[in-house]
DNA sequence: CTGTTAGCGCCTTCAC
DNA sequence: GTGAAGGCGCTAACAG
């Protein structure tokens, strides 16, 4: 008999017992004998048993089952965030499902409705780069579905998110930047009506004030998280009128072929990049040794929304708080940083 | 009311029909009026009618989902294949569970139990590092579950796979070290008894002999795939009284602390690294510019493996024939590299 | 402690 | 073209 058929009743007829009784042992009820209780165990292993999670989830309306929704899971930060989910998912008793929205609204809808129609107790989100409306996500309010932002968040009330400080990352990195001595310092956005990009846009501008440096709306560049985008960036920042001395990429994407275009054009490192986005230890060791990053920790904010997602699941439907967790990042500086600044000047 | 609980009876019911023929024109069968099916549908959207796939799946035991099991999810080469292999997937019609085994064999069983009670049709698997004994795949197999393997195979009788030509990409790598002019190049190896580190190993000995290199045992590193093993191996190397000019690392990981380690030591670039497993264009732009790496398309072996799965569950229970699939990786050398080998020079 | 009964929501024969 | 009936495999309430 294919094993996989194996069901209860199966085991009960030849144990001679009932259906119900079978699915109390399996499911270690303390109100079945513990000598029944193993003799079940035992033809259910003998046979390869397999329950049917289908059926029980069907039956218990609970599937304890995650839904994720990230752009895209091959870039780092989310596929270290998603790695901090499992994780916290997997010692919490939850599954995992999940989905790439490709930066696309409608992708975006339709793992709504996949994680929907699986009945998911809970989603985690990182919105796309084309969400600027958010009824979608409202969708899974009224049914009471309990969701969590996580990085890429979005402005509507009573929703939980966990986020880095990208207010504070976007100055730091640009303050390092000053402190390196740079004056004329341009900055790489991503698309305009991300909050995460604003907000470091706002950090990058209160640095410059702090420290008495002109804003100069010429030095900002957009960008919709492309490689080409970096490569337009660094040639129209090149053909400024404007000699620009450090740069403050707020996307990882854009800061990438952006180095990549000025090694094409044998400009090595007369500009200095400030990043925040990285955190793959590997990639930052033996990334060029100018480039600064600002760690942003997918896995800890990953675990977080996590954490945070599974407690609403639990105090259930209605009641429980709306939190806004706020992790800050950390400045990772290369090592030999000062060294290689050295040997150019 | 939640509509999370509106079922195809409360739409029967309000439009004084019967649940089947709700059913059947949710499902857009040809046996109901298009006037009917018009009505269904307008009612369906007004209340909010999302389909229960627990249910649905149930009924039809087919969930239309397929398993994956990675070692980890935020290696790029996985988190590439999981992209190509959801790409692939979504067009024909597939949904995708996505399990990490953290290179521990007891979690990957574990995957293969929660996978199998999910009931997914089919199921992908690059294997951990621990793993030498397969029978909790052979459970797969008896229950007619049909399953690939893609990239980290292994070599039980009557399975397919997917997988990059190994042996060719370790040739290929040692031989562009030798015609770099390198002499004593060194191996730094991967868990023995996967078979792509096997295989690796056995293109980097035939690239040496034909070259007339001969092969020295001491010059072999193994490693357990962790960054402090790269860190290890250049600590060992440099300790050897042999003078090594190259280095053909066969997994990323090490290759990485490597290059950190001999950049901690000062050491910059006296020594050529060919590795296995890049294939980030964003790492590859920035990366050392005396790395030349093999491109492992990630994205593409996840492709061709599902399209695989998918053509071997649609075929049926036992007929299908198994398939090995071996795409050839390539040849990435930095633009820069010659550049920089002279500077050195 | 164990059995009986009922039904989660859907699909699919089989009738008409 | 539509309705009636049954069951996918499981669990939970209620009996005993």
């Amino acid at each position: 008999m294919n094993p996989n058929k194996v069901t209860i009743h199966d085991i009960a007829k030849i144990l001679n017992i009932d259906s119900s009784t079978v699915s109390r042992a399996l499911n270690n009820s303390p109100r079945v004998t513990e000598k029944t209780k193993k003799k079940i165990i035992a033809k259910a292993n003998e046979l390869g048993y397999q329950r049917n999670d289908l059926a029980s989830n069907l039956r218990k309306s609970k599937t304890n089952t995650l839904g994720v929704i990230v752009p895209r899971i091959s870039r780092h930060f989310f596929s270290s965030a998603i790695a901090g989910i499992e994780e916290a998912a997997f010692k919490m008793g939850y599954n995992v499902v999940i989905c790439q929205s490709l930066e696309q609204l409608e992708r975006e809808k339709s793992n709504i409705k996949t994680l929907l129609a699986n009945r998911v107790d809970g989603v985690l989100a990182s919105i796309s780069m084309e969400t600027e409306n958010y009824d979608h996500f409202e969708g899974l309010r009224k049914r009471k579905i309990p969701f969590v932002f996580f990085d890429r968040h979005c402005n509507i009330p009573n929703t939980s998110s966990v986020l880095l400080d990208d207010f504070q990352a976007g100055f730091d990195a640009t303050e390092h930047l000053i402190f390196q001595g740079y004056k004329s310092i341009a900055h790489f956005s991503g698309p305009k009506h991300l909050e995460i990009y604003k907000n470091r846009f706002e950090g990058y501008k209160a640095a410059l004030k702090k420290h008495h440096i002109d804003f100069i709306e010429e030095l900002i560049f957009y960008s919709r998280l492309m490689e080409q985008d970096g490569i337009d960036n660094i040639n129209k920042l090149l053909s400024l009128p404007i000699k620009v001395d450090g740069i403050f990429s707020a996307n990882d994407v854009a800061a990438i072929s952006a180095m990549k275009q000025l090694k094409k054009k044998g400009l090595r490192i007369p500009i200095d990049i400030g990043v925040v986005g990285f955190s793959n230890e590997a990639i930052s060791a033996v990334i060029e040794p100018s480039l600064t990053t600002i760690n942003q920790p997918g896995f800890e904010i990953g675990t977080r929304a996590t954490e945070l997602l599974v407690s609403q699941i639990m105090v259930g439907n209605d009641s429980f708080i709306h939190e806004k967790i706020i992790i800050q990042g950390s400045l990772i500086e290369r090592e030999s940083s000062q060294k290689i600044k050295e040997t150019i000047e």
